[in-house]
DNA sequence: GTGGCTGTGTGCACCCGTTCACAAAGTCAC
DNA sequence: GTGACTTTGTGAACGGGTGCACACAGCCAC
């Protein structure tokens, strides 16, 4: 692979983290190396695929031996750009927004939630896994403060488009939705979103098809 | 499109829950007739793109005049499954499953929690949205007793596996898992998965380059 | 009933991603 | 150093999905 122009295709960015968790595994147990085969096997996919995916980032693999789990660490987490923290901030403070708040997994994956915003006056002044509730009003400060780069937006679909709006206004450049709603937005905002009942609905219409095929969603790597 | 032998492909499926939602909006305000074109803005993606999936339920559009609202909201629903109720088990009441348990989307949206499961002494026996949480040994008799067809897995991720397969044992075929770990099941399973730090981490990436092309993600329609 | 208009359904070409298959590169034993 | 063996990196074939472009069907006005 040239070093140079190396553009990385859509379906391999999904499929990073997958390999980038498979990898933190092998770093706590201590495993120095790590054949394409086996990662394909714990991340679900097949041995072909993780050497072209691997190939994207460079020749970081060793004929007849493998890849340097350390370095391929490193390597794809400066890739992913995880050599740094990115604080988010999560709007709206129901049922979604704190559980995501009070659920360390963001934190411990070097996304700290920076700051919860919410219109509700009766939730505004609260605090949430040691972090205080604030108006959606304050979002522009609070992003410039806080160094946040990141919306996760956890409100009613109603509000979602004016609320990713005003992320948007406040500098924020990627966006994660959980609300059931269609954004429209500058295309230069990133933004993916994450829709409970439509996973279910799609599990659904296999399930009425007599179990045909499904497992293997169009969204990267499952099982 | 003939009748025999339609195949519905994925990447279709995954948008028809996204078209759904769009026509019950449609529907609640009355909005008798629907173009390609109007459906395609609200679910963001292009107009060509919508005929095709819509053909694939058949011949349910007017030339002329566009869809007819509710009629193709009746061929949708009872093409992904939904003319009936899914009921659905929760297992692991952390954080994320308790808000998945109060999250009343679910339910809304046809598939009700019809019970919850765990293995914390502490947290058996509990009530949470009005649903007793029972032990995971319990799993079986209540899949049975209550017909529960979609398992949700909530757990931490070295439970995830192993509660999966007892997910399976228990006639469970249809698994949404929301821990991030790779499940090995018989393929006849339906799995999906929802890795709430991988979305972070492809944000992460996309931001890094320079705010490339992010947006759409490779799972069907974004924003 | 005729003509014009609107919007569906689909054939076709293209593109992205997957998978196969194999040459090249490196290791290890002796 | 040589040979056998392992595993990467990638060219090439394949397949599914997307989007264009257009023929055709149905509606409306007169």
């Amino acid at each position: 692979m040239s070093e140079q122009e190396r553009r990385i295709p859509e379906a391999t960015v999904a499929r990073l983290p997958v390999y980038l968790r498979c990898l933190v595994e092998l770093a706590d147990e201590r495993t120095p190396t790590i054949s394409s085969e086996r990662l394909a096997d714990m991340a679900g996919v097949n041995a072909a695929k993780v050497r072209k995916d691997l190939s994207y980032l460079g020749s970081y693999g060793t004929r007849g031996v493998g890849y340097d789990v350390e370095f391929l660490l490193y390597q794809m987490s400066r890739e992913l750009g995880l050599t740094q923290d990115w604080p988010v901030v999560v709007a709206g403070v129901g049922n979604l927004g704190q559980a995501l708040a009070n659920y360390g997994g963001f934190t411990d994956r070097g996304f700290p939630v920076g700051a919860l915003v919410d219109v509700d006056p009766d939730k505004v002044g609260t605090s949430i896994a040691g972090v205080i509730v604030r108006h959606l009003d304050e979002l522009p400060e609070l992003v410039a403060s806080k160094g946040i780069a990141i919306g996760i937006i956890a409100t009613p679909p109603t509000a979602a488009q004016s609320v990713a709006e005003k992320m948007v206004e406040a500098g924020i450049g990627s966006i994660l939705n959980f609300s059931p709603s269609v954004l429209g937005l500058d295309p230069e905002v990133s933004v993916r979103k994450v829709d409970l009942a439509v996973e279910l609905q799609i599990l659904s219409f296999y399930r009425r098809r007599a179990d045909g095929p499904a497992s293997l969603g169009p969204d990267g790597p499952q099982r």
